[in-house]
DNA sequence: CTTGACAAGTCAACAGTGTTTACTTATACC
DNA sequence: GGTATAAGTAAACACTGTTGACTTGTCAAG
């Protein structure tokens, strides 16, 4: 069916697959360069080199151009794999290198778009299934998918700030301390019994 | 110089400070219900009955409108100036009462278009002077801006979570305990020294 | 080789967005 | 009453994502 070869020949033989690569690939580019609400479908097509209705002829809408970008990259890669001891240190590992280095660049592409309703159910599904299903499943236990969840508010929270606010507040601590403090917050978000609160939180008043 | 009165004629006078209000009030209202993206510049018109240049020749753009909905209500009402003692706390129980309850609606404005790049210069501002200057300013202490800015993620990316995935999985907890949890955790975003880490994480090999 | 079918690709339009410019009109002062 | 000035308006601009009708290349059958 396919054609064994469509090469380097200049005018390109009519080829499905590869032309919803190529689109895929142009739209990772600028999708992680730009952000998802910057690029348009008409840029990325010419991008491609492809017409502008193919997008929606091969992915339905823009929407799903993305859906399919970040449903190439796992959110922690390697991470979870490594099991329950020291989880929280290399989740505050990844979180402050690619925060200060810039990091993944699809990270920043949902960073970006990380409001947008247009998005809401891309981001639900992505939300679940690579984050707080496999951080779930790892640290197990009562109440697993929320606090799962709490750990994934914070690497969401911290990246957004990062990115709302450039990271000025943040790189007042310098990046060992930073991961020091991460993994201590996130290692209160996975903590099965809720500890008793820190010092700061004498005055509780609750019965 | 203003009309002393502009009452409930029908084919009302030509009062500049009256329409930016009636503008201003349109906005907010939508905003809050729906979101920024989703509300149309000609729907906000429409819906105070007003032309759509005035909301460019009132502020700017369709951005400078939101910025005056959101400078007119204070992030944490009446939290930090409780002081230092108890500060995670309230700020836990106020982020699960609105995170819960749906809350105060134009939190709900802004997690709506947190990403929106459009609205970078509004959200840095925002959290800046309403949530990060407050905070650090309470806690004082070394690094406060980074700590402020710490804690500032976590309540930003709950309130994300919840939006993307409805709170299915925070619901696993019951809100009294959910606020344990969160002073905990906003506890050890703020507090002063990164303490040791908890019971997770034997693994650290810093240092 | 010719024919025909079907999929791949194209074009132009649609309805919508935020924004701007030139214009009309009502008001307030002289 | 006349007029400057501001308030309000209408229409356009350039752009967006998306769609349906159309053309064209390719492959299989006759």
């Amino acid at each position: 069916m396919e054609r064994p070869e469509d090469g380097g020949c200049a005018g390109r033989a009519r080829d499905r697959e590869a032309t919803r690569q190529r689109i895929l690939d142009s739209a990772r580019e600028l999708f992680t360069s730009e952000g998802y609400a910057q690029v348009s479908s008409r840029r990325i097509a010419a991008h491609a080199g492809v017409n502008v209705a193919l997008i929606n002829r091969y992915f339905g809408a823009k929407r799903g151009l993305l859906a399919e970008v970040i449903a190439e990259e796992a959110a922690f890669p390697g991470i979870v794999e490594g099991g329950r001891e020291g989880l929280p240190r290399r989740l505050a590992e990844h979180l402050v290198h690619r925060t200060l280095a810039g990091g993944t660049p699809l990270a920043r592409a949902l960073e970006h778009s990380a409001g947008d309703p247009d998005l809401k159910s891309v981001h639900e599904e992505r939300l679940k299934n690579a984050m707080i299903g496999p951080l779930a499943e790892v640290i197990g236990g009562p109440e697993a998918r929320a606090r799962a969840a709490l750990a994934a508010s914070v690497i969401l929270g911290v990246g957004l700030v990062r990115r709302i606010e450039g990271a000025a507040a943040l790189q007042e601590l310098d990046p060992d301390r930073l991961v020091d403090r991460l993994a201590s917050v996130i290692s209160a978000c996975l903590a099965e019994s809720a500890p008793g609160q820190a010092h700061s939180g004498s005055g509780r008043g609750r019965g």
